[in-house]
DNA sequence: AAATGCTATCGTCATCGAGCGATGAATGGA
DNA sequence: TCCATTCATCGCTCGATGACGATAGCATTT
């Protein structure tokens, strides 16, 4: 049904503190998420498309499927990507909450 | 002479591209600069004081000096921090045109 | 000249990260 | 039911990172 298999974007404000022990270590660790070419690659991707990614971010890199799949793990536990299964394949997009949380850390430095 | 340790700030516009492989790759190095705890609260500290610290970061964070002047190094090799040699010790502080260069990088996500 | 104080660097160790091929689990189609 | 596809996970190697104590470099002060 073509349905777009990201979550609705959720628009409801961000509470969350940015400066304090907690934040740092929320900085740290989507920080470090980002800290490297290729999962800015992904997300990159992943922004520029309309729906949402699966396989095809392996065609798109250099490097082997598990690989992409190690860093696509790295981007979810972080939680910047989320995934979604669809049928026999996953369904990658962007959690745009998070992104935008990453910005106001970065924003605050 | 307590003159500000700090270069004065240059207010030159960045005309760096925001995307591309040139970008990912610098992104990701900054990203990975402040994929720490540690240097997110190095940063921070910079951030807040007037005049630029230099040991007393030491004094602030539960680690060794040594760890300290290791994590220093990382955030002088990204560019994200400069250190001046002000008599017996070194004068550190944020490098302004570089924390915008990031935050322009991550913004265009 | 010698001593002190501040940082950087070195050596070491444990852990993590990145990369790959091979294997395994789950789904959809033949 | 069996096969093909898709993705995750395992096992492995190797280099990078984080942490520390100890040591060395350098400027100021005595």
């Amino acid at each position: 049904m073509e349905t777009s298999c990201c979550a609705p974007n959720e628009l409801t404000p961000d509470l969350r503190p940015i400066e304090g022990p907690e934040a740092d270590e929320e900085l740290a660790a989507l920080a470090k998420a980002i800290g490297h070419p290729a999962r800015v690659q992904i997300i990159r991707l992943l922004g520029t498309r309309v729906s949402c990614v699966c396989g095809e971010i392996v065609d798109q890199l250099p490097l082997a499927q598990s690989t992409v799949s190690q860093h696509l793990k790295v981007l979810k536990d972080a939680g910047l990507v989320r995934g979604e299964i669809d049928g026999p394949r996953i369904c990658y997009c962007l959690d745009p909450r998070n992104l935008r949380r990453l910005r106001a850390l970065i924003g605050g430095l």
